[in-house]
RNA sequence: GCCGGGGUGGCGGAACAGGUAGACGCAGUGGACUCAAAAUCCACCGGUAUUUGGUACUGUGCGGGUUCGAGUCCCGCCCCCGGCACCA
């Protein structure tokens, strides 16, 4: 019969389902593991991406169980968000009902997979048990003041119609979810107090061995921790007092003009009172008026405009010029700089635009400033600043904040480039808002024991894409749950990262209903192995250690990372370019999956590369993977009998003989010893696989001439089953009942290692002269240095080598090579 | 510009800790089987030279260095990919 996987697959699928055979309940005697990969948004299909993500998860996860822990392996679905409205004004199918359709035809594609998980277990954040949570997390922190609502210059993406948050702005300002310009505006929104939890999001990144280090460094620069100091410059004409925000007190000598963001609150009082009213109002018309996008923000030329009033310098008393300029953010900092224009480039370039001085406080340590054509950004020695002139730029800045301090004008401070994450979306499909606007009242939580919020599904889509709930009257209006007079409903609804920041708890008792999650969080959290996409390195992932902590905080949970280990998968590639629609490159896995089963397609992808790398697609790949697994088929079909008549006690070592045999043994145990640290060491899943084809090439060359071979090529083919089965499910669990066994492979213990077997007879030596590989002799292993060395020189082919040569050293490395230095 | 990661056959990729470069697979070439083809099986498969059993030279982005010995370590470049980018 040949490999019919559709068959087998199928018939496995089953079984494994109706068995239950991945249902998991904690277990106090067995060590627990909890293997995650990120849930999917269900947009209709799996694609590629997912069958990789997925093949490296279900492999972990099956090793794991086999090794012997208690694993945790569940599955969701992340299913709020833009595309289901999308796909509602396009085909004119309900949110609700498109998202559904695809979380069923997705749950069957990743059974089709054979992927191992419990699937009791499956959420889908679209659901009010789900979302009602979701919720119940809004309210406390809003009742922490972790959430609030505020008005702030904030990121909105034309094309989706809903504001985004910082992190949610990708590529040089452009929408992550649909790649439009995003441009920026002004507007109250609701936010997560994200930025008091900066300094730990950064400090426990120490804490994370099992991350990737450039994950870890993707989220420090994130964070964008800053030391400095926040300086005040009064200003008299006015009677107000600027703060600014430096890295750089020790330029402060050479401060000649202050800078305004443009929306900085003291504007106006500016604009009322300059004596150049017109022009300053027309500049900050004309630079606010700008709808500029975060793209061409930064190409943007230098521009200001002077505001007729002077600030005085704490350092030295003297007066600076007042200007207003387009490149000082009011998000960062104080939105107000000091104009350091010899020493900082950008207020160098608008120094010179404007004739503003130019005056040197740091000098180059060897030497001094000759060329004025651009500014001294490096370390030096401090000059023109008073007494501090002469110290090194280190000592200067710790020297001037300590006496801006101890004078009054100044304070250390940390800034992070870090912002609140705004989760309020003016979208339809997600989470409502728990709140209430109450014309008496202000705005009123909904209270605990009223939610959820319900998201009305009778709804009407509206055609230019915009969400119907601010006109569902009917929902809108409500009455005040404070003091029962009329209130309108929040219309927009939460972000949809708020739904995977806490999803992995959630697996761990999905049927709770009367708490997000109950004490088995205790016994499977933290997760101990995280699989996704690094494009979620300053998203989800910093979202979920942000909930974490806040929820720690809480006394919800007792730990404060959610995820111990990371691996970041590669993109899968096709034709040098990611898989894309548009390019046209895209492979279906439900046609590999038909043409040559989920085996193939699983064994193809972890054989192609290592997981964190990228993936080249390729079809005749995908057709090797194939080859192997018919040849294993017919190896095992065409010896079946042999193999069941043979003796299933494994032979050890010492009783074995001849050289095959012992070869054959040797070659067994390498592969479960090197597997096994591939797999559990390495996470080179690409190398394992190359280890079982080298095992099996071994196997199906041997030619067996008695009982022991027999027996032992039993050993051999269990073996390969036993290791096999994790990255090809089926096929195995299909092979292990031909081999006559009664329970699942699944429920295997992956075998022991004897390290009686390891041991080899006979080397082959290298022969370096001069570190040139000259010859190589096969010794018996486990020389002496100095018996090496005799046999290597008794060695005829190696006397001719260095006949008339002088032996000058002879460097011995134990069973592996000889090299001889010779001269003339 | 700053910060990461990476450059190894025709291709995907191996090479634990400085010790046989190219495991495994793909493609290719030659052969077997076949009326023929596909499938399958066997052999070869970095380059150059050659007297072709074989041998020598050369070869891991480029140029230096350390070492008995370098894909691996050090110094200086080039190129590709990713992240951040008026963050004061």
């Amino acid at each position: 019969m040949p490999y019919d996987f559709a068959a087998i697959e199928a018939k496995w699928q089953e079984k494994w389902e109706s068995e239950g055979t991945f249902y998991v309940n904690p277990d106090e005697s067995k060590p627990k593991f909890y293997c995650l990969e990120m849930f999917p948004y269900p947009s209709g299909a799996l694609h590629m991406g997912h069958l990789r993500n997925y093949s490296i998860g279900d492999l972990m996860a099956r090793f794991l169980t086999m090794r012997g822990y208690n694993v945790l392996h569940p599955m969701g679905f992340d299913a709020f968000g833009l595309p289901a409205e999308n796909a509602a004004i396009k085909y004119g199918v309900h949110p609700y009902e498109w998202t559904w359709n695809n979380i069923e035809k997705m749950t069957e594609q990743l059974k089709n997979m054979g992927c191992s998980y419990d699937w009791r277990r499956r959420i889908t954040t679209c659901h009010p048990s789900y979302y009602r949570w979701n919720q119940w997390f809004f309210l406390k922190l809003y009742e922490k003041g972790l959430a609030y609502r505020a008005e702030s210059p904030i990121n909105w993406c034309p094309s989706c119609r809903t504001v985004l948050a910082n992190e949610q702005v990708i590529e040089g300002g452009h929408c992550w979810r649909c790649g439009s310009e995003v441009t920026k505006r002004k507007l109250e929104q609701w936010f997560f107090a994200t930025t008091k939890y900066a300094q730990e999001l950064l400090d426990s990144l120490d804490d994370l061995p099992g991350w990737p280090e450039n994950v870890k460094i993707m989220q420090r620069n994130w964070i964008g921790r800053s030391e400095g100091v926040r300086l005040k410059f009064e200003v008299p004409e006015l009677e107000e007092t600027l703060e600014t925000f430096t890295t750089r007190v020790d330029t402060i000598f050479g401060v000649t003009y202050i800078a305004l963001s443009p929306e900085h609150p003291l504007v106006s009082k500016i604009m009322a009172l300059s004596p150049h009213e017109d022009a300053v109002g027309s500049f900050v018309q004309r630079v606010t008026n700008t709808n500029v996008t975060s793209a061409r923000l930064q190409e943007t030329e230098k521009e200001g405009v002077f505001t007729g009033f002077y600030a005085i310098n704490p350092a030295n008393g003297k007066s600076v010029p007042l200007w207003i300029a387009n490149y000082v953010l009011m998000e960062y900092g104080t939105g107000a700089v000091m104009g350091v224009p010899a020493h900082d480039q950008r207020d160098f370039e608008f120094a010179q635009k404007y004739g503003i001085p130019i005056i040197w406080v740091v000098r180059p340590v060897d030497g001094d400033i000759e060329d004025m054509t651009r500014a001294f950004e490096e370390e030096g020695l401090s000059c023109n600043s008073g007494q501090f002139d002469g110290l090194t730029t280190s000592e200067a800045l710790e020297a001037m904040a300590n006496w801006a301090e101890e004078n009054g004008f100044g304070k250390k401070e940390v800034q992070y480039r870090l912002r609140d994450w705004l989760v309020s979306r003016q979208r339809y499909w997600g989470t409502p808002i728990p709140v209430v606007y109450c014309d008496r009242c202000g705005i009123v939580a909904i209270p605990e024991e009223d939610l959820p919020v319900i998201l009305p599904t009778d709804v009407e889509m509206p055609k230019e894409g915009s969400s119907p709930l601010p006109h569902l009257e009917e929902w809108i209006n409500t009455t005040c749950p404070k003091c029962g007079g009329p209130a309108r409903r929040e219309s927009d609804t939460l972000d949809t990262f708020v739904c995977s920041s806490w999803y992995f708890l959630r697996f761990c008792s999905p049927w709770c209903d009367d708490k997000p999650f109950d004490d088995e969080v205790h016994y499977w959290m933290p997760v101990d192995q995280y699989i996704g996409g690094i494009e979620h390195a300053c998203l989800h992932l910093i979202y979920s250690r942000f909930f974490t902590k806040v929820l720690a905080d809480m006394g919800l949970v007792s730990f404060r990372e959610p995820f111990i280990n990371l691996l970041t998968q590669g993109m899968v590639i096709k034709d040098g370019a990611k898989m894309s629609k548009s390019r046209g490159n895209v492979v279906d896995p439900d046609d590999i999956i038909k043409r040559y089963g989920a085996d193939t397609a699983r064994l193809f992808i972890l054989f192609a590369s290592p997981p964190d790398k990228d993936l080249e697609w390729s079809d005749r790949g995908v057709e090797g993977a194939h080859r192997f697994l018919s040849r294993l088929w017919r190896y095992m079909e065409e010896n079946i009998e042999s193999l069941n008549n043979a003796d299933p006690t494994p032979i050890a070592m010492d009783s074995l003989v001849e050289p095959d045999k012992r070869n054959l043994k040797r070659r067994i145990h390498k592969t479960i010893e090197l597997v096994t640290r591939d797999i559990e060491v390495e996470r080179q899943f690409n190398t394992a696989v190359a280890r079982f084809m080298e095992l099996f090439n071994e196997m199906n060359s041997y030619e067996p001439k008695d009982e022991t071979d027999w027996s032992l090529l039993r050993e051999a083919a269990e073996t390969l089953v036993v290791c096999l089965s994790p990255f090809v499910p089926h096929i195995c669990e299909e092979l292990w009942d031909m081999l006559g066994h009664k329970g699942m492979v699944a429920k295997q213990s992956w075998p022991e290692v004897d390290p009686e077997a390891l041991k080899e007879d006979e080397i082959t030596i290298v022969v370096q002269i001069n570190g040139k590989v000259r010859e190589r002799l096969v010794l018996p292993a486990g020389l002496s240095e100095d018996e090496m060395v005799r046999r290597v020189f008794e060695d005829p082919k190696v006397q001719r080598r260095i006949e008339g040569l002088d032996v000058v050293k002879t460097i011995v490395v134990p069973d592996k090579l000889i090299n001889l230095v010779v001269k003339r």
